[in-house]
DNA sequence: ACATTAAGTGATT
DNA sequence: AATCACTTAATGT
């Protein structure tokens, strides 16, 4: 597998940032993040961030999508949601409130890139730029909704549901009606059995939502 | 042709 | 919804 590649801020690095996030901060803070952040490549499948690691650097997505997961003791999975390019990873916000430690583990879902920013500067410019405090507060907002999202779903939606949220959520972040996975690694983000999510991806197949095939699914709707 | 891995299914709790 | 036990299908060597 290809590993990850951290590289000097270029001119499509800063094509890409100005694009996603041009528009939110103002010039001299878009200076220092060119300054003092890093261009980092992900390729698909590799781990960006690993549970109990310590947080050194603030991701700002520029492309692809990341997927944030929680695990117990026995080393299960649960998938918290997705990260999307103009997204930032609300762990490393917590860590510079003293939480050190990553609690989760994040995935690069497809291909990524994204500028990493040291976080010493994430809570230096809070003071400094109006238009970071209101990104970063936003940010945080927004991650928790869609952690509320996933909580809601496991509390009060049947495992059919479950999946077919996933589904869609999946093909929604990878822009992609092909969903290429094994049942398997399915069951381990919904934090279930193989059998079970077998049985449930038949049920949808017979209702014309999806048409299975190994190690593939398609979505004929959203 | 054989082994391995993925997916399908009935039965039981 | 989970687990077991088993079958069938697809894919790799």
């Amino acid at each position: 597998m290809a590993h990850t590649s951290i590289q000097p801020i270029n001119d499509t690095a800063e094509a890409l940032l100005r694009e996603q996030y041009g528009y939110l901060f103002e010039e001299k803070l878009m200076q220092d993040i060119l300054k003092v952040g890093q261009f980092a490549v992900i390729p698909e499948g590799n781990t960006l961030i690993e549970i109990g690691q310590a947080i050194i650097h603030m991701p700002l997505l520029l492309e692809g999508a990341i997927k944030i997961l929680r695990e117990d003791k026995e080393g299960n999975e649960l998938l918290l949601y997705y990260l999307e390019h103009g997204d930032t990873c609300m762990m490393s916000m917590t860590c510079c409130m003293g939480q050190k430690k990553s609690k989760i583990r994040a995935v690069a879902e497809e291909t990524s890139k994204m500028i990493l920013i040291p976080v010493e500067y994430m809570d230096r410019w809070l003071n400094e730029y109006p238009s970071w405090k209101s990104f970063v507060f936003e940010s945080y907002q927004s991650r928790m909704d869609e952690f509320l999202e996933t909580i809601d779903s496991i509390a009060f939606m049947n495992m059919d549901e479950r999946l077919l949220k996933y589904l869609t959520d999946k093909a929604k972040v990878t822009h992609k009606m092909t969903i290429e996975n094994t049942h398997q690694e399915i069951a381990y983000d919904l934090h279930t059995s193989r059998v079970v999510i077998s049985r449930l991806l038949k049920q949808l197949e017979n209702a014309g939502k999806i048409t299975l095939h190994r190690n593939r699914i398609e979505l004929l709707e959203i």
